[in-house]
DNA sequence: TTCAAAATGGAACGTTATAACGTTTTGTTT
DNA sequence: AAACAAAACGTTATAACGTTCCATTTTGAA
């Protein structure tokens, strides 16, 4: 029994910019996670909604308190610090580490290194996707003989927006 | 009156991988210094002198400790993070986000980005320069409008050496 | 129903970093 | 040299970020 109308379509426009609904990303993570055979849980889809309505990058500590305000109950660190490590395997979420900050992938049903370019002005953060970065350190990476798990690529500045004022 | 024999020399090999010795690199920070009108001070030559010692990437907290050590006196977190961060500024030191610790500029005489190999295994970090990289992420960032001040590129994984066993 | 694995709750603790103060050192001007 | 201002440092306290450990609940399979 598939629902076609509502059924989350992966986006394939490299250059979409993260244009895309909170309901429909949270729809997407839901379904990754069925095709995946992991469970999203109440906590960890708690978080991700509240990474998404957030709108920037956002402190595990905020998120905790979010999610405290949200559920009218005491919720510890560990709780939320296992949603986020859940939602960043998966590739559902990211963390900025330039910021100890964490924000939601737009893209996670592509695999590929995120990077974030982030205005200390407006403190929003805009994931971009260059597969020419990628291919540069997968072949510097060769030459080392290094072998990679993690790529963290993170441009701090002012966006256009903030740069003009 | 110069000092021609032991005048600190800038590396012009982008390959060197950072293979300079320790007393060279730290005459060369002084020298920079010197030519910037600023002070290399007591505390700060001698954060910059634990951080080439250690051979890998080193908390703030870890310095602190072998700060007392050396010096036989209790030494507070303001004044090594204060050493960190004007020798960050100086461009002698750089921060590695992901493991929240510091290692020290191989080449702080070239205005360059640092890129950075982190081995899991043996907990180094390899430091290079990829200009196309560089010029690639300055046209991303043209794309954007975005005005850069700060860049982090880290790579996590296996160096060859750790790889192999 | 029973059981094991996965997920959560919560107290305590460890690690990283800064704020806010006062004091000392350094370099300059007189 | 004396006076002064700026830079650097010392110290206490606290903020911010993250994990360990153990108990409990939920989930899913046998």
């Amino acid at each position: 029994m598939t629902k076609p109308s509502t059924r989350p379509r992966p986006c394939t426009d490299p250059d979409c910019r993260g244009q895309h609904s909170q309901s429909e990303r949270i729809a997407l993570a839901e379904l990754i996670c069925e095709e995946r055979g992991v469970q999203m849980t109440e906590m960890r889809r708690r978080v991700l909604e509240l990474l998404w309505a957030s709108g920037e990058p956002t402190s595990a500590y905020q998120l905790i308190e979010a999610v405290r305000l949200k559920d009218s109950r005491p919720v510890g660190p560990p709780t939320v610090y296992r949603a986020l490590h859940f939602l960043m395997e998966q590739g559902l979420v990211s963390r900025i580490e330039s910021l100890n900050a964490y924000v939601p992938c737009v893209h996670p049903e592509r695999d590929h290194d995120c990077l974030f370019f982030i205005c200390s002005g407006c403190r929003t953060s805009v994931e971009i996707e260059d597969p020419r970065i990628a291919g540069l350190l997968a072949e510097d990476a060769a030459v080392l003989g290094f072998v990679a798990t993690r790529r963290t690529i993170e441009v701090e500045g002012m966006c256009a927006q903030c740069a003009r004022n």
